[in-house]
DNA sequence: AATATAGTTCAACATACGTTGAATTATATT
DNA sequence: AATATAATTCAACGTATGTTGAACTATATT
């Protein structure tokens, strides 16, 4: 009912797609600077920019995606409201770790077991 | 001369072009499949595509890609070698995990110092 | 020798996506 | 009121990439 994968669904310790979709938000060489520096404190645009040598409007355009999976908080300024502080969603970040955690885990890896080949009887 | 970032990469704690490239690589709904059902042992290009309703075309494609990445290792039937076996590399996951709870690591996460804004009197 | 099988490679297509420059919004300053 | 500033949105472009079907390679079987 969640997905028709005849056998291998059974077993995945984790949300696939939520995984999937984070995944490739941060599967970017750029995005990636902008999470390293928003995970060392960094917060607003402009700072970004200057940083990675990045147009503002590009900044932007990744921080929108990064924030579209959860990953990205925003804020603006209580005393300018023009400046607008971004920083990461803790409990986003605790999420991913575990589910990639979960995923990745090497204790996961079993030995083969041939349902196909000339090693087995089963298959044509 | 790694590269030239001003601020950001002083305090990387990995090497960001592999991990990108491998996050990348998985960061795609039908490879992060294949790649659970070599977790769990799987290994065989027909099995795959059994398992995942895919042509063995796309099943070649997409182990191709985790191959470059060196996550997947290949390996004929020592009977016969028309079969091709497909397994998770230990050391690679091994380096992967590694190099993602380092980077995504909570502890990381500092709170501002502000370099700009309205609060800041270092910036314009 | 001819056929079948497991898998890969190739060419072509459609879509997704990062990048760019200009326009736009909203707030603050003069 | 007019101008400046921080950031976002929009339209357009080029590239990258997942998918498909057919051709091809290599080995095994009859």
């Amino acid at each position: 009912m969640l997905n028709y994968i005849p056998n291998g669904s059974k077993s995945v310790p984790v949300n696939l797609e939520l995984l999937t979709e984070r995944l490739k938000v941060l599967a970017e060489p750029k995005r990636l600077l902008i999470f390293n520096l928003l995970m060392e404190g960094v917060q607003c645009n402009c700072e970004l920019g200057d940083s990675l040598q990045m147009p503002p409007n590009l900044i932007s355009h990744h921080l929108s995606k990064l924030r579209a999976v959860g990953l990205v908080d925003v804020e603006r300024d209580a005393v300018d409201s023009r400046w607008v502080y971004y920083s990461v969603n803790r409990a986003a970040l605790d999420e991913l770790n575990a589910a990639f955690g979960a995923f990745f885990d090497p204790n996961r890896i079993q030995p083969r077991r041939p349902n196909c080949g000339p090693q087995s009887l089963i298959c044509p």
